[in-house]
DNA sequence: TTGACATGCAACTAAATGGTTGCATATTAG
DNA sequence: CTAATATGCAACCATTTAGTTGCATGTCAA
């Protein structure tokens, strides 16, 4: 699954998952219906839309002088999938796994974000 | 959901979706484990999984002088399906206005990638 | 036809990102 | 103890990225 990269990529920025959004709300919009509102220029919005649809997220279609927006579920879906089944038959197996490791005798760091620092042991 | 930027910013780099594959695959590794055969400095490892951590991906036990590493699955299955659920009950109408969309008489580029470059009809 | 509207393109900038190197520190094995 | 091993930290660098501005082009309505 090489081009998994692309959609991995357009979804990592925010704006972008909102655009989404957006569509998700109204499906077939136009450029500068999904820029009202934005604290973005339409250009910047422009720019989105070239990576989700590089992705293959969001197809276009030119209608007259406005160009429509659609969402594509396909790819979002299948990385989905594979990414639940991938981690999905092991999952107990690493909530376990990730159970064992917390309650160890070591003080996970994830499990206790914002400890103060501890006070550094005087070298030898 | 405020906090799943981190988790989708850690999984657009696709060293880091090679880790995780890497824990994937054996839970529990160290650092030095993780960097085995990798054509990266251990430092870019371990800033990888900072990453991960820091979006819970990963948690990481201290074990005498060695580090060890274990999946979370929790996160990313809760994007997986939160964004499956959502595209999901609208899938069908997604797709039927994608078909709509793409057959309609404006040749969406999404659908025929590497047409031609159209002759441009002629100015009025 | 003309002007308003919708989009496209290019050059530029600031900040984030992925990576490196060099050195410090902690732990374990002899 | 000492040396080897495992990791941590900081400064630095190159590239990518998200955004801007300015201008060009295409299309519709009056």
């Amino acid at each position: 699954m090489k081009d998994d990269d692309a959609v991995f990529r357009a979804l990592a920025d925010a704006s972008r998952r909102r655009l989404l959004d957006r569509l998700h709300a109204r499906n077939g919009q136009t450029l500068s219906e999904l820029c009202e509102g934005l604290e973005m220029t339409r250009q910047a919005v422009t720019k989105h839309l070239v990576i989700l649809e590089e992705a293959s997220l969001v197809a276009t279609r030119r209608e007259g002088r406005e160009k429509l927006h659609f969402i594509n579920p396909v790819p979002i879906n299948a990385i989905a999938e594979r990414w639940m089944n991938k981690f999905d038959h092991r999952r107990t197996q690493f909530l376990s796994d990730l159970k064992a490791a917390l309650e160890a005798d070591g003080a996970a760091t994830t499990a206790r974000p914002s400890l103060p620092p501890q006070p550094k042991r005087k070298p030898r």
